[in-house]
DNA sequence: TCGACGATCATCT
DNA sequence: GATGATCGTCGAG
């Protein structure tokens, strides 16, 4: 099936907003325990490197953000809130550190493990398995080993999946970043407008 | 349905 | 020593 192909390196090898752009509707697949699970992406927000005061990057290299000053095509996970993992896909040529953060999707492959996974201990609602970074990481059994991971081969890759239609997006202000003053304002914001597993609503506009 | 709040710790200053 | 690219729960409406 050749939505489970793995995107081409060259997908990467461009500055974040595009490719976070083009990453709605393709598939995270994870091979787990020897189980296909897979997400349909349906929101991400991209991260300007060194020019975005709401990037990890925007103050240069640290251990924790290593990752993303990789070549596009590699994983950047890292860990907040003392208890969470997010997932982001690095982005462009090595040594620029743009990244998109990968921040809900919907189950294809494998929804009832993903839910296991999540550890609700109860039935999970349909947006609560990925909808949000920190849910779609646990989903899918994400941690610090898949930091520096590569996308297009691997037990964590990116695959065609089904692409969007412009009509179909919708864009806004990233979540969660007050802290980096007029940037937060920035429409960085990527989802599919039809979904109804976003992390947060995101109105046309 | 919504807003407030606490949990919890690796990383950076 | 401060702080987060978050989430789940709780109480009010």
């Amino acid at each position: 099936m050749s939505r489970f192909r793995p995107l081409p390196l060259a997908f990467y090898r461009r500055p974040a907003e595009a490719v976070a752009r083009d990453l709605l509707g393709r598939y995270l697949v994870r091979e787990l325990d020897g189980e296909r699970l897979a997400l349909r992406l349906v929101e991400v927000e991209a991260y300007l490197g060194r020019d975005d005061p709401a990037s990890h990057a925007f103050r240069g290299p640290t251990r924790r953000n290593a990752s993303m000053f990789l070549a596009g095509g590699h994983a950047y996970v890292y860990f907040v809130y003392g208890m969470h993992w997010c997932v982001n896909v690095v982005c462009g040529a090595e040594g620029q550190p743009h990244a998109v953060l990968l921040r809900a999707g919907e189950p294809v492959d494998g929804a009832a493990r993903m839910a296991e996974l999540r550890e609700l201990g109860r039935p999970p609602r349909r947006r609560e398995i990925a909808g949000g970074p920190a849910r779609l990481a646990e989903a899918l059994a994400i941690d610090r080993a898949f930091d520096a991971s590569t996308l297009w081969r691997g037990p964590l890759r990116l695959t065609h999946g089904d692409p969007v239609a412009d009509t179909e997006v919708v864009r806004g202000p990233r979540i969660g970043v007050d802290y980096a003053g007029e940037a937060a304002r920035w429409p960085l914001r990527f989802a599919v407008a039809a979904s109804p597993e976003l992390s947060k609503p995101l109105r046309r506009g």
